[in-house]
DNA sequence: CCACCCGGTCACAAAACGATACCACCCCCG
DNA sequence: CGGGGGTGGTATCGTTTTGTGACCGGGTGG
């Protein structure tokens, strides 16, 4: 039972951390930052995401150290955005998940075809 | 620039897998199938979870093809969730982040601790 | 002059989430 | 025999989060 105990503690602090960083966002903006400072607006395009939760989603990874915020005051001005020591430590595991996501698109696209095909089989209309 | 159009595409196809397996319920969930079938309400009391939500996360994991569910007809009826063989494949990645999760929860903390600290000195009271 | 870029915020709608209550079934305890 | 408990889920409701579009100040090109 101790053991059953120790899991429970366990996932209680695993469930902590990923309610920080283990949204997709925060996750997307990891990868993205991998090779280097990233302007605001070019993250919003590459990533696809809104202003505002761009805007969050980085202060919220300043907030926790993951990145650093470089405003330089230039005509127009340029803000970067760059992974810390603590945000390349995390670049492992999300290149984990990111590769995985890639590797296993269609499969999941397949499985939830079929699933939902026999699932629905009358729901036409 | 091909790289450049590359990388969009790329960002685009994982946001839309992480959007499916990438939140952290189902991240949890994983975790916990980790060695074996676990049941309904064993994962609630493990995971923290709320009914609702632990029901809505197992049902679309077993849409996407990542768990399976196994009812029993005993009494009381017993339901037992396990990971599929690409429910496995999901476990690295997600080994990977929860250890992160786990070895630098407390950086995170002092990191935000610390950006609290120095962004409002006076909110005291 | 108007339109567009930059980075970012505001206000609002939509969706997701969490707690609670409820369902049907059966068991145990008193 | 009645009350309370556990099983796996769903429905409801209120709150929190997410997403959308407009707007801001500043500058530049057409």
């Amino acid at each position: 039972m101790k053991d059953v105990v120790h899991t429970i503690s366990t996932c209680q602090r695993i469930n902590d951390v990923l309610s920080r960083v283990g949204d997709r966002w925060s996750m997307l903006v990891v990868y993205a930052l991998r090779d280097g400072p990233v302007r605001f607006n070019a993250l919003k395009r590459e990533l696809g995401i809104s202003q505002r939760m761009l805007s969050l989603t980085l202060r919220n990874l300043e907030r926790d150290g993951l990145v650093t915020r470089h405003y330089f005051p230039e005509i127009p001005p340029r803000v970067e955005y760059e992974l810390t020591p603590l945000g390349h430590s995390l670049r492992g595991p999300v290149r984990a998940l990111t590769d995985w996501a890639l590797a296993h698109l269609d499969h999941i696209d397949a499985a939830r075809e079929s699933f939902d095909a026999q699932g629905e089989p009358a729901a036409g209309a």
